[in-house]
DNA sequence: CAGTGGTCTAGACCACTGG
DNA sequence: CAGTGGTCTAGACCACTGC
């Protein structure tokens, strides 16, 4: 088979620690075939990805074993499965999943009600990053970033105030117009113009008080406090690709998380 | 077999809407049957539930069709699959996953590091429910319900200031002292002496100021914004069963959440 | 109607646990 | 060693989609 179930590496010389007989399931190792196809773009996000007894077909093995590293993908969100019609590459720019990564919820619960995010760029400029930034990103102190900052408004009321910060390298070019001008979610625009897919995310959630700056912004009354987010969200293969900070009126909204 | 494929169910007086064919797959049959039996206490928390051989021959279906409805059980944290030892009911008082529900986290990311949390409780006591209460927890207005305020303290420092209640019927008898000597998550005080296993949650979050009296209690420094958590917590088939209002330290802690 | 994902089965074998 | 969950296969059939 393409995939080959590999018998423990039986190593002559001995690992020292974590000599772990690193047994992988068939469908693992076909699962990760699948990624690696993802990561290449062999597929761009939307569309259809082989059917499963083509993807069968390709790496010798049975439907029911692609059908569970399938499974797995799905379950990561990183491709849904359609009865019927196939299974397709996730994607930010759907209109039922817009607003994927977005916890904050309107009061009356109800996000549809009170209608689509009107976005306003402050800033978009390419700046050398701090220490902190850069230890996020996984870049060096002084290497190249985007810097981001806008608005976002619910029902004429602006709500969140975000700062982001984007390696310069990967987002070169990136303009405020670009951003103003495109419909739907940024990652959407991430997605078709750079060709980068954020998979998942990571949030530290604080409560704090703004500074005057910020207070103004949000055009606040005085002393109101806020849901301070940083976001730290990744590519395939654990690559962080983004580091949002967002400061969250929660007056009318509230974070809205769901445990099991 | 114990579980049958229903046929369409040949409604005579047609439903005016929601005509929905009500196709359930058989495995989907077999895990509401396994449910029934964790509602009902035929296994303990922490207890073994039979084997899938065991399951199938009991249901009359193969060990996959068993193993798919487990699976999805495993899934939403119902139980706990342990290779050559057997699946287990979930419950709140192992080691390993104590603070289930709890999201904060100590700023050096490391929970264990901060040693157990000391519990403080301040107050518990049979009272009437208010409407807002009430409205939670599915009860009516003034219906009797228990209510509990406690600190927890990690590393010395009081960090979370919290109010709970729950429905008085279920949990009549509940006292401080009860509470107080508890070894363990209080969840899992809620398993072994008011057989109530909370299931999932559902959190709201907020920044708020606290009043003057909270801020006494949690030895704040003036003027230092909290984070806000309503939680609802549920029982079997969606039946809430506790709400509980919690105030957190953010200075030395953050709210932790993992997006997918 | 053909093609897709979804269900169900039966059987073989593997990896892990405990006595 | 027996018993458990975990993997893999091959094949049949079902439900859903679109032409």
């Amino acid at each position: 088979m393409a995939a080959q179930q590999m018998p423990p590496p039986a190593e002559s010389a001995p690992l020292p620690e974590a000599a772990t007989p690193a047994f992988s399931p068939l469908y693992q190792q076909i699962k990760g075939l699948i990624l690696q196809s993802l990561e290449a773009g062999e597929w761009k996000p939307g569309e259809a990805i082989p059917s499963e007894m083509e993807l069968a077909a390709r790496f010798r093995v049975s439907q029911g074993t692609v059908r569970k590293a399938i499974d797995e993908l799905a379950a990561e969100n990183l491709v849904v499965r359609r009865q019927g019609k196939g299974t397709f590459v996730a994607t930010h720019a759907e209109h039922h999943v817009r607003y994927r990564f977005l916890k904050l919820m309107p009061d009356s619960g109800d996000r549809d009600a009170e209608g689509p995010a009107s976005r306003t760029i402050l800033e978009c400029k390419r700046v050398r990053a701090s220490a902190e930034i850069a230890r996020g990103l996984q870049l060096r102190t002084g290497d190249a970033v985007m810097q981001v900052r806008r608005i976002l408004a619910f029902g004429g009321v602006a709500t969140i105030l975000e700062d982001f910060w984007l390696p310069g390298n990967t987002f070169k070019g990136l303009t405020a117009e670009q951003m103003a001008n495109f419909q739907g979610p940024t990652y959407a625009l991430f997605e078709l113009e750079f060709g980068v897919r954020m998979v998942r995310a990571e949030e530290k959630i604080r409560a704090v008080m703004p500074d005057e700056q910020q207070a103004q912004l949000l055009q606040l009354p005085p002393h109101m406090p806020l849901l301070s987010v940083e976001r730290l969200s990744y590519t395939y293969n654990d690559v962080p690709m983004e580091l949002r900070r967002g400061l969250y009126r929660t007056d009318t909204h509230h974070y809205r998380n769901d445990l099991s």
